[in-house]
RNA sequence: AGGCGCGUAGCUCAGUUGGUUAGAGCGCUACCUUGACACGGUAGAGGUCAGCGGUUCGAAUCCGCUCGUGCCUACCA
């Protein structure tokens, strides 16, 4: 309870600039959304626990973030009002290719390489990196108003996260779930590391299919293979056909030479002709060469026949044959040069055009090059050698309904669920080795001696199977996606306490440990399609598999097997620009957020995002709607102005109007409002409308409709509360006189300064989670800088129990609003100047003739009306409309143009001849009758009714025109 | 090669199990600088729901085909 402010502390027209630093920075340094531990809060009350996806340390936001993140925020701040104890946690990514990059990059920029540098000094260099630019994302995040708990802020190269992951890839390793073995995977020459098959995008481009002469070693002719890369012949070490390929069956076990293979005076490689199933007879001439080190195919046709793999490119994908006259070249340069040569010998047969899907490495965009090389796999349809199920199954189980329930894990839209199945299903062995040195260094150490693998927690001094102190740690580093799919528990403080190792370096166990107990599993995972598999799939793959063990702050125990991360998936669309095209660097039509929130305010932008984000669609981006948003803050700012204004002359007039903001603590529900018997029309239907809408948000946002969430409150704020609320509230306040002082104190005006208050302040909680700045800025205005609550995101969100409901008023408040539009628009019609009073007839039931009666000045403030007849017959006529429940006139004595009158009558007329012909199609119809349930049949009665009355009154009222 | 989605007012999009006369914002037209707000007010215009066929008493909504468009997955040399 405090004075309002006086309305000079806010300016007329609304400036975002102005506040919204200041909010921002408010929020983090207060520490309003830090979570503390449970134990000094409810813990009776909801949990909402939500997982920010970390953004890349090398990252600057873009309107995806800004997407993602305002859903989340708005999310957060709902529940957190309604109660619940809300936590989200941030944090960043170290992701491993990304910023090696980066840093090599500016290495570059010096004239030096990391190899130069060497691992530790390099790792050192991205780690000052990291200080200087890492923290320019978070600061966005800040501006943005993302209430997440700053104290809990993580990055994923942390201490307590990388044991985390040692712990993870230990567990794994102890259960046979990993394993370290030489198989084709996709390689990126121009960062020399292996990628997962997700980092791999595919693109059709157009290539040419050769076909080349192999000469049968015994003479006796030859075999014409075709390929589409012709300079891995040098690695060939068979050909195969099909079996039931009659062409080739009197081939099958001999041999042939490669051609270009012969070095130093030696004769050309010999390699066997063999049968497998794999050769398409269909396909170019039925025969294809066999390059086991250099295509996962020939790899398996390889492990079927035993045939060795020769490597013949180095890791930066140079032909690597000591003495051969393509040593050194790059993969291209061979190819040509091995294609002129073949020519040249007059083996090549034919080259034909030939449009082939390759694939580009997402990070560089250079063309992957499969590779044979030593990685290590996590198996993910392997049962783990301490029982249970695989880690896809696990994965499928918890998505799956199983016996019709429920699934454990619900995505929205539920399209993603399929989606995700179809990918569970169909996986793979997930290569988790990266020839990095940025990121998780494996827990392995190879021996010199005995060529075994020790796996340790901490790093070992011998080998565990000879014992030999000759060991060297692994040197590659675990995928970025690896470290990132544990986050859900390991930001939660897993394994502290649950591990075989001391967790010393933990500052308070005990709260990261109930912070597991606690929050754990979290309730909600927002974020894109384009990590569904990457990440969504991998925390779902591992936190099912694992089991936890979590201390309870009693001391007890629980253990959690199988657990899902979280139990809702939300995942939302793409931003793109207002042509709806995809926004990239190379098109130039990147919309950078810090750029558009310092022209719009940041409350808009959210807003935008907001009213857009319809489940299943992408946005298109259009600062037009975003503008209209700032319209919509400029309004609401105004409004603030005029309530701020008429508290003052209350205030000046003697009134002490108490402002009451209810608490977010469920325990305690506000009283509702209780209105008197003289309360007007218009405050017994706002607080109607107030009812319904916090009903319609509730809805919405309980099912991600952030949309009509969003325009359910804008229509409110402006078409309701501005229109006509505000409006009309003048009548009992401004309205004929302005000066308190001279008018009586008399209850209507104190409750009607009381409610448009209580209304306005309740609103502004309800707009709070989308438009956060502007509304923390009004409501401590509104309390002259001295509120109640830190801020209002700690107060309570509006309910529908908050607000009397008033379905009579609502009925009688829509009557008056017709009344008034109907007569508003005649007046136009007839050309009525605006500041012109005119009086009116009204032909209507006795309900609305006592209604008009008694809301007099309602009619003559909104459609300045002077005084007002009921008669007892119908009205028609130039200066009359009809609605189906009364008759209006207009006393006026200028004419109506008659041959605009004519035209709109005549279009309504046959508007309604039409709906009348539909409805007695159908009312005659027995089938409908029959079949049709009875509302529906009743509900076109009273429409067939309605029209019947409107056709009848304009049929009169054009012929009165002649 | 498979799979998924989309096509509704000039533009960007809603439209919840089929049900009364298909909605919003922006834009557009006309009038109004009224003491909260011209980032405003008031009143309007604007759609054969991509096309064709089917199911039904009834279809923007369900089914089939056609056209257009976007995306994902895949080891065919």
């Amino acid at each position: 309870m405090s004075k309002p402010s006086s309305s000079p502390d806010l300016p007329k027209a609304y400036d975002p600039s102005v506040i919204e630093e200041h909010w921002a920075r408010y929020w983090v340094e207060e520490h309003l959304f830090d979570v503390p531990t449970p134990q000094s809060t409810q813990d009776n009350g909801e949990k909402f626990t939500i997982l920010l996806p970390p953004p890349n340390v090398t990252g600057r936001l873009h309107m995806g973030h800004m997407l993602n993140q305002t859903e989340m925020d708005i999310l957060t701040r709902w529940h957190r009002m309604l109660g619940d104890l809300a936590l989200w946690v941030p944090g960043t990514d170290h992701a491993g290719i990304a910023t090696q990059m980066m840093v090599e990059r500016q290495l570059k920029e010096e004239g030096k390489t990391r190899q130069e540098l060497g691992r530790e000094a390099f790792t050192q260099r991205v780690w000052c990196w990291r200080k200087l630019y890492g923290g320019a994302i978070l600061d966005q995040m800040k501006r943005l108003g993302a209430s997440v708990d700053w104290s809990r802020e993580y990055f994923t190269m942390d201490d307590r996260l990388s044991i985390a992951v040692k712990e993870a890839f230990i567990r794994l390793y102890e259960q046979g779930l990993i394993y370290r073995g030489a198989y084709i995977v996709n390689w990126d020459p121009s960062i020399q590391t292996a990628v997962s098959d997700l980092e791999v995008e595919h693109e059709e481009r157009l290539g040419k299919l050769y076909h080349v002469r192999y000469p049968l070693a015994d003479g006796s002719g030859s075999i014409t293979v075709a390929t589409t890369r012709p300079e891995t012949m040098l690695g060939d070490t068979a050909v195969a056909v099909n079996p039931t390929d009659e062409r080739y069956i009197a081939l099958i076990g001999k041999t042939v030479r490669v051609p270009l293979t012969g070095v130093n005076g030696k004769p050309d490689r010999e390699i066997p002709i063999l049968a497998d199933d794999w050769a398409k007879p269909e396909f170019g001439t039925g025969a294809v060469k066999v390059t086991p080190a250099h295509d996962p195919n020939d790899f398996a046709i390889g492990q079927r026949h035993h045939l060795a793999a020769p490597s013949i490119l180095d890791e930066t994908a140079h032909i690597a044959l000591p003495g051969s006259p393509y040593n050194g070249l790059d993969r291209y340069e061979a190819r040509e040069k091995i294609v002129a040569d073949l020519e040249a010998l007059g083996l090549l047969e034919s080259i034909k055009d030939h449009t082939l899907t390759l694939g580009l490495s997402q990070r560089t965009g250079v063309v992957i090059e499969p590779r044979l090389s030593l990685q290590w796999f996590l198996a993910v349809n392997k049962t783990p050698n301490t029982g249970g199920k695989s880690i896809a199954q696990n994965a499928i189980d918890a998505v799956e309904s199983m016996n019709g329930e429920k699934p454990a894990i619900n995505f929205t839209p539920e399209m993603y669920k399929k989606i995700y199945l179809e990918w569970m299903t169909n996986i793979h062995d997930w290569c988790i080795s990266r020839q990095l040195w940025w990121g998780h260094r494996i827990p392995a150490w190879h021996c010199k001696s005995c060529n075994q693998i020790t796996v340790a927690r901490d790093t070992p001094t011998h080998c565990e199977h000879c014992n030999s102190t000759d060991i060297v740690q692994e040197t590659d580093v675990l995928d970025t996606w690896f470290s990132s799919g544990l986050l859900p528990f390991t930001t939660l403080g897993w394994p502290a306490l649950t591990s075989t190792s001391p967790m010393s370096w933990i500052p308070d166990p005990h709260a990261l440990t109930d912070d597991l107990a606690n929050f754990y599993p979290t309730t909600l995972l927002v974020t894109g399609f384009d990590i569904l598999f990457f990440w969504v799939a991998r925390m779902i793959m591992l936190g099912c598999h694992f089991t936890l063990d979590i201390p309870m702050p009693d001391g007890s125990k629980r253990t959690l097997a199988n657990a899902v991360p979280f139990k809702e998936v939300y995942i939302h669309g793409l931003v793109r620009d207002a042509n709806r095209e995809k926004m990239s660097k190379t098109k130039g039509n990147v919309i950078n957020p810090i750029d558009i929130i310092e022209r719009f305010g940041t409350d808009a932008v959210r807003f935008t995002l907001a009213s857009m984000a319809s489940p299943g669609t992408d946005i298109a981006f259009s600062e037009a709607r975003t503008e209209g948003y700032r319209a919509f803050a400029n309004k609401i700012w105004n409004a603030a102005r005029f309530l701020f204004m008429n508290l003052d002359r209350a205030r000046d007039a003697g009134y002490k109007i108490t402002v009451k903001t209810p608490t977010n603590d469920p325990n305690q529900t506000p009283e509702p409002w209780a209105l008197p018997e003289y309360t007007p029309l218009e405050t017994r239907w706002i607080f109607d409308r107030l009812h319904a809408v916090s009903i319609e948000v509730d809805r919405a946002l309980t099912n991600y409709r952030f949309d009509e969430a969003a325009n359910a409150i804008y229509q409110f704020f402006w078409g309701e509360l501005c229109d006509w609320y505000l409006e009309l509230v003048k009548l009992r306040l401004v309205f004929p006189e302005y000066d308190f002082t001279k008018s009586t104190h008399n209850d209507t005006t104190a409750l009607t300064l009381a409610s448009l208050t209580g209304v306005f302040e309740s609103a502004l909680r309800l707009l709070s989670p989308f438009m956060p700045f502007l509304t923390e800025e009004i409501w401590h205005a509104l309390y002259n800088q001295q509120p109640p609550a830190k801020s209002i995101a700690l107060t309570r969100y509006p309910q529908p129990a908050d607000f009397p409901a008033d379905p009579i008023a609502a009925s009688a408040m829509q009557t008056m609003q017709d009344l008034i539009t109907t007569i508003r628009a005649l007046r136009k019609d007839l050309g009525v100047p605006e500041k012109e009073s005119t009086p009116i007839n009204l032909h209507a039931s006795n309900r609305i003739v006592a209604l008009a009666d008694a809301n007099q000045d309602m009619l003559v403030r909104m459609a300045r009306v002077n005084s007002m007849d009921f008669t007892a017959e119908p009205l028609s006529g130039t200066n009359a409309r009809s609605t189906a429940d009364f008759d209006v006139a207009v006393l006026y004595e200028r004419q109506i143009d008659i041959p605009a009158e004519r035209e709109r009558l005549t279009k309504d007329l046959a508007k309604y001849e039409k709906g009348l012909e539909a409805a007695n199609r159908q009312l005659s119809n027995e089938s409908f009758m029959a079949k049709a349930p009875a509302h529906i049949v009743e509900g076109l009665r009273k429409q067939h009714a309605e029209t019947k009355t409107l056709y009848d009154k304009t049929k009169a009222a054009l012929d009165t025109l002649g």
